[in-house]
RNA sequence: GCGCCCGUAGCUCAGUUGGAUAGAGCGUCGGUCUACGAAACCGAAGGUCACAGGUUCGAAUCCUGUCGGGCGCGCCA
């Protein structure tokens, strides 16, 4: 098995198993690190959990479960202790630790993948800010959120999709055109209308381009192609790359509103009343009745989304999850009641809701709104701060809480920021790593430094002197945290949670740095220089992998 | 008024399907470069986990209520 700590649950899970005595109920016992490192490496709570189906105390069951664990263990236990009011507390001996290293580095880029047979088909649309300006600081955080969480599903089993729906049609692509048509003849858009400058400088070059500005559908249409390009260069700069790029125009084209209507009219959810067609939402969970087709025979944009979640179903998408800006949250009982409608389970709908972004300059708040014409763009928030930094600032927060991003902090401290003491654990293994090859300890894969290949060192490690060395504390607490990434990142994708591995990042960051002060790694004598070598191999992977889920890069040097 | 989210150190926030003495960064104070990167490390100070009840061996975490803040409540998207 290439996860040691599986093994490890597979092994206590027996024990309990053993002493169920017939008891009906089978137990799930965790399996954690207690607070103190004096506690023990990894303790459970199985004891605690069999206590009141047994009708013994937890202390009683724990001195059993100790025997249990002991003799299935083997030497790989140093001890095994009974704590506090029934925790079972597990002491692993140094060769466990370096028998971990190597299963590590011998999975490669397995490390943490989980590959069910039958992948769960998820669509993850993210950002689908309306093409009728650039992409705000706010659309920058979901579409952090959006790639990072794709990227973690990716890694845990499931099949992603990542796409982005292209509002190109409606009331707010009218109001932009006209906008366009008002700075082209020289006037002030209208008092709805979109007022930002990007309108006048579009306006000069589709002039330019001979455009009429009397063509609003015409300006509609070059309009949003300008933006959509421009939102694409600037998601493009950011690291995340949409699979499909779907237009709601052509739900509209192909008759596919109508369809879904349909459907939901013959599944009697329909109703009419007062000129317009109604879906009677307010019996399936949600406040109210909503319009799908206003008394003057225009659907709504409810109706063009049920259509279009209706479409993601009929491509084979098993789960839907649209991160929603805090401003839309209102939207999702709707939206679940029409999935409902459409006779699904609803909960195969997931609406993360990102809350705000507020900017902080001069220590004043500054509040974004496209139809004003007064917002930060992403594109100037990575000028200023770069893509590292803004992904993993954006990301270090769960989503559901307010962002405060202070501008004046993030351009006077940037050398502060959180992201580089991440970075630079990376970098500073990788430099040893290039002292190691240049003392001959190592061997580089294809003669680069940079490209000292982990398998090569795995089998260095197999040598019997580098896997019995003793290990320092530190360089025990590193290992157990290296051991720790699948299972954080199996629990930061159930939990729809990237922020908990910008955590991880920074947690396994400070037990690097805490190991480099302790442990001399080249020139640290036989058995031990190759073991640490391992561990150092290990962390870089693990750093490196750990950063890429954010979309952030892991530097060799900086 | 109703709904959703939030309230944890001076500041910004982790930790919430119940676990042991509640953590990190920044800021403050004091230390550490003759070994692989000091963008680092070590130590100190700093808390009624908004408040009040409840559930139990055990609550920041679950339940109820109160207070405070954000967002929403269109035949807009």
């Amino acid at each position: 098995m290439s996860d040691p700590l599986e093994e490890l649950r597979t092994t206590i899970r027996s024990a309990a198993e053993a002493l169920r005595d017939g008891s009906p109920d089978s137990v799930a016992p965790t399996l954690e690190r207690p607070p103190k490192p004096e506690l023990g490496d990894y303790s459970t709570n199985a004891a605690m959990l069999l206590a009141p189906a047994r009708g013994r105390p937890a202390r009683e069951i724990a001195e059993r479960l100790r025997d249990e664990l002991g003799a299935r263990l083997g030497p790989s236990a140093e001890r095994i202790e009974i704590a506090g009011p029934g925790f079972v507390n597990i002491f692993l001996a140094d060769r466990w630790h370096r028998d971990s290293v190597v299963s590590l580095l011998g999975a490669g880029e397995d490390f943490g993948r989980v590959s069910p047979a039958r992948p769960e088909r998820v669509l993850v649309e993210f950002v689908s800010a309306n093409p009728t300006g650039p992409l705000t600081v706010a659309s920058g955080r979901g579409a952090a959120f959006g790639d990072s969480l794709a990227r973690l599903l990716e890694l845990t089993g499931s099949r992603i999709e990542r796409e982005y729906l292209l509002n190109d049609v409606g009331g707010q692509v009218r109001r932009f055109a006209e906008s366009i048509a008002a700075r082209m003849q020289g006037r002030e858009p209208p008092e709805d209308g979109y007022r930002g400058e990007y309108v006048a400088e579009l306006a000069g070059e589709l002039a330019g381009e001979g455009a009429d500005p009397a063509d609003l559908e015409d300006l509609a249409h070059r309009g949003t192609e300008a933006m959509q390009e421009r939102i694409e260069a600037t998601l493009e700069r950011f690291g995340v790359r949409f699979d499909t790029w779907f237009s709601e125009r052509s739900l509209h084209e192909a008759g596919k509103i109508e369809a879904a209507i349909e459907e939901l009219r013959e599944r009697g959810h329909v109703y009419e009343s007062e000129g317009a067609v109604w879906l009677r939402t307010s019996e399936l969970g949600d406040d109210k009745d909503r319009v799908l087709l206003r008394s003057d025979g225009e659907p709504t944009y409810f109706a063009a989304d049920i259509a279009y979640h209706r479409d993601k179903l009929e491509r084979g998408t098993e789960r839907m999850i649209d991160p929603l800006g805090a401003d839309h949250h209102g939207y999702v009982p709707r939206m679940r009641a029409a999935i409902e409608a459409l006779g699904h389970d609803p909960d195969l709908y997931e609406a993360p809701i990102m809350q705000l972004v507020r900017l902080v300059e001069g220590g004043e708040r500054a509040r974004m709104s496209k139809r004003k014409g007064e917002f930060a763009l992403l594109d100037e928030l990575t000028d200023d701060i770069g893509v590292d930094a803004t992904r993993f600032f954006m990301l270090q927060r769960s989503h559901d809480t307010a962002l405060d991003l202070d501008l004046d902090l993030a351009r006077s401290q940037s050398q502060d920021n959180p992201v580089y003491y991440v970075q630079y654990a990376h970098a500073r293994i990788a430099s040893i790593l290039r002292k190691a090859v240049a003392e001959g300890s190592l061997e580089a894969a294809a003669g680069k430094a940079d490209a000292v290949d982990g398998a090569r060192l795995a089998s260095a490690a197999v040598d019997e002197a580098a896997l019995t060395a003793p290990a320092e504390p530190t360089e025990r607490a590193l290992v157990k945290r290296l051991l720790d990434f699948p299972g954080e990142a199996a629990r930061a994708a159930q939990r729809r949670a990237p922020h908990r591995m910008a955590a991880f990042a920074t947690a396994t960051a400070a037990d690097f740095h805490a190991f480099y002060r302790d442990c001399q790694v080249v020139g640290a004598g036989e058995g031990v220089e190759p073991a640490r070598l391992a561990i150092c191999m290990a962390a870089k992977r693990v750093i490196a992998r750990t950063l890429g889920l954010l979309g952030v890069s892991a530097p060799e040097r900086m």
